[in-house]
DNA sequence: AAAATACTGTGCAAAATGGCTCACTTCCCG
DNA sequence: CGGGAAGTGAGCCATTTTGCACAGTATTTT
């Protein structure tokens, strides 16, 4: 799940203005505000996008309707892949967390500009095997942690950390509901943790979410 | 986890013979016989692998010893493609569970590769964005599934279903534990699974395990 | 063929999780 | 500003899952 911190940072080699130029004119600025969809499981899908501001949260909703989120991704993602692969629909959906400022670019311009640019295919095999790492990541936590670990790897990978360690909020507004969603398990569990890791002073509210570094000790340790 | 079935399905354009000429010399065959180790969690990365031949098992330890099956992979799948992305040690380990035939690829070549023949980084993205989708699945499926699904899931996965949808033999010795590390469980739990399975007529033993079809009711159905 | 190993089927108590309910508190919108 | 919707903190109890432990059955090894 989430992917914003660490992707982007490996990301940093995708200069989106290097991106754009490589990409022509087969691709469209989209201005998302805070909350809407972006598109919506089921959907055809025939369109890549690439975040350049904002946050976009991807979720999936099983048969029998319980909603899972996949990843809350930031500036340098790309989402809704898939349809690279040939995938016809959209398997999830994706909704705007912030104001968002995404490219949308068309499954054939861009098969196109994979096959014709090699810095633009260099820099796309470069993230999408970060982007592998990262769901190999999520996967081993699954397999291998309690949900209390999960949520806190989770909070972890949300908080930025700026320059020196420093506590960051965590994008705000981010219920938890949805953080139930990422770690998969249910609301009050996530209730019930945050005001453990309250209590032990590995999380602070003020206006928003602050995550100290000190949680780490809750995924390191048993 | 596991990957065989539906990557090797999808990867059938990745033509072993025309992926071999793209990459020059700077590859080795590799007879791996069955239960050798690959490579070890923790060792240098500086190589990827390609599958001709058997089925590879990826497994990680977690820091508290538990281990964790990440993936089964058959013909026509890479691993060790993290070393790609910068990851300089190796984060799990691979061990064949049959007799293998492997391409061993230097990272240098690989990647001079991917920059150099169009052909040949068209088939690796395709290949990622084929991954990817399969990582998201699993992801999917720890999210909203009880084991007991997720045990399915894995066997339906691990079956090849030949040609009418006939019950072909499940990797042959593949133990519950394995079956355990992938699912995210306990043996015991497998085992009582696979014997409710096999009461229900879902799975069969002949020699080797095989699975019915049938079995996706208990993944489809609540 | 005997001995040593690996696998599997079960049973059980302890611990973790899922699913609800209910009482606040906040936040947003008309 | 009031009302309503959304988000939180708690508590409770039925289930599920974990963690062992053991005995019986294959498999391998020597």
């Amino acid at each position: 799940m989430m992917s914003s911190t660490a992707a982007a940072r490996k990301n940093r080699e995708f200069d989106p203005n290097t991106f754009l130029a490589m990409i022509g004119d087969a691709r469209k600025i989209l201005a998302v505000p805070k909350k809407q969809t972006i598109f919506t499981q089921g959907d055809e899908a025939d369109a890549v996008f690439y975040v350049q501001k904002g946050k976009v949260k991807l979720t999936v909703v099983s048969k029998t309707g319980k909603e899972a989120t996949i990843g809350i991704l930031g500036e340098g993602n790309f989402f809704g892949e898939g349809s690279l692969a040939g995938q016809a629909l959209r398997m999830g959906s994706a909704a705007a967390m912030t104001d968002c400022q995404l490219l949308r670019i068309e499954k054939k311009a861009m098969m196109a500009a994979l096959h014709r640019e090699h810095a633009f295919s260099d820099m796309f095999v470069a993230y999408l095997l970060a982007r592998n790492i990262r769901y190999e990541e999520d996967l081993v936590d699954q397999l291998f942690n309690s949900s209390e670990k999960r949520l806190a790897r989770v909070l972890l990978m949300l908080a930025h950390f700026g320059k020196e360690g420093v506590p960051e909020t965590v994008v705000p507004g981010i219920s938890q509901e949805t953080l139930a969603e990422m770690v998969g398990t249910t609301r009050s569990r996530v209730s019930f943790f945050m005001n453990r890791f309250r209590k032990l002073g590995f999380i602070h509210y003020n206006g928003g979410l602050q995550v100290h570094s000190s949680l780490l000790n809750v995924v390191l340790h048993d």
